[in-house]
DNA sequence: CAGATACGCTACGACCAGTAGCGAAAGAGC
DNA sequence: GCTCTTTCGCTACTGGTCGTAGCGTATCTG
């Protein structure tokens, strides 16, 4: 906090604040109107790409930032000017993958819980994914700035999958329409983190298949009462 | 693979097969025999208690061989006497905290996994645990024999507790006495992972607390049907 | 006492994150 | 086309860490 009161005024596109990876142009986003030469959105991507080939290949611990600029074909200084550190650059290599979760309608809350469950654990099973997300989770414990970034791009997506899916049972009329709204909101979030905690913990710590017959299982114990188990 | 020819024949306590840090003389554990003059317990326990002070003030990425060693009293070299490296020092550091947790049998199943799950997660907010757990998951994912230490020495431990509270269940009739100890297995495995994953993720991922009302919240639903979720 | 081993110390090699300063390139606005 | 602004690549550098080597000394066994 206290900021020095040093107001820099030579920051055209801040070092940190970074702009949206490119795409943007068309989306009508407000496209921050630089008068100089604007950032190569082709370095942006080689880097991303870089980045997560080097994670593949060499895991956290061993993906050096000079060693991704050299594979993005892009000089080193390049790198700390768009992110600020190596693991903010990993974040946001990371992000995008998980992008690509959704929660489709199939007709029953099992099977969309049973679909995404089995979408999340083959993102888990990726190299690059398996290499940086516990340490990536494990450097923000440390860092709030890196903690809020994963938080916006890595786990908030995930937990509107889970509000997402609920919303759809609800309408399909499995679910108590008269729920109390804050404790739904609740209820979203015991099972968000039941649902990525259990698979990332059984794939990534127990290390341990996700096939489609734990899918199952491990579905129903969430829903109801696990067969057999008691009585 | 493939160790090189060397039979260095020189090394009397190996430095990476670890002597028990201990405590074993009046165990009727074998304790070595060496015949030069005998590693230092006292030494072990300094650098063990410096490494969890060292890993609550600094973090993991914080914590530096060297300063664990001044901490302790210990030259540096004698680290590396003992550990191969800075994660299974850790490892070993942390091990000892999760060795607390006990089943103990209060009468019933849900009864015995929220003791078990408050236990836990009151572990999980200890700064050193905070600062250690995840990055040696990271570490680990890359390093089968870290891989290997973590899971005797901390997974391991755990998923007992999970045996134990089954049995302690079965025992009192709450479960089914005929079921197939290869599935009931299977079981134990899938409600390990949701157990640990959950607290772990809701803590270190989401960085929300687990209060008596969550734990409730959660072993309801691990046990039976989520009271109004469905239907 | 002799042999074996652990210990502390100092120094060192290799590597990496992140920064500094420069000249050159590439757009924006006129 | 010209100027202004900003990015880019390059090289070099600082500060810090892991992990190791070599030595003289301390401590234990027989």
């Amino acid at each position: 906090m206290a900021p020095t009161t040093r107001q820099p005024a030579e920051q055209p596109h801040p070092p940190d604040d970074r702009t949206p990876p490119d795409g943007a142009v068309a989306d009508g986003a407000v496209a921050v109107r630089g008068k100089g030469r604007p950032r190569s959105a082709a370095a942006d991507q080689a880097i991303l790409d870089a980045t997560r080939e080097a994670l593949a290949e060499l895991g956290w611990g061993g993906l050096t930032m000079g060693d991704v600029a050299q594979r993005a074909g892009v000089a080193k200084t390049t790198l700390y000017r768009r992110w600020p550190s190596k693991s903010e650059l990993v974040v946001d290599a990371i992000a995008s993958l998980f992008d690509q979760l959704e929660c489709t309608d199939r007709g029953s809350l099992q099977a969309d819980i049973e679909a995404v469950v089995a979408r999340f654990a083959e993102l888990l099973t990726l190299p690059e994914t398996q290499a940086a997300l516990l340490a990536l989770f494990a450097e923000g414990s440390r860092d709030p700035q890196l903690r809020r970034r994963i938080r916006e791009r890595i786990v908030q997506p995930q937990k509107v999958l889970v509000e997402l899916g609920r919303a759809n049972a609800q309408a399909r009329g499995e679910m108590d329409p008269d729920r109390d709204p804050a404790v739904a909101a609740e209820e979203v979030g015991i099972i968000f983190d039941t649902i990525a905690g259990t698979v990332e913990h059984r794939l990534l710590v127990s290390g341990e298949p996700v096939t489609a017959d734990w899918i199952r299982r491990f579905t129903t114990l969430l829903l109801g009462p696990f067969p057999g188990l008691l009585r």
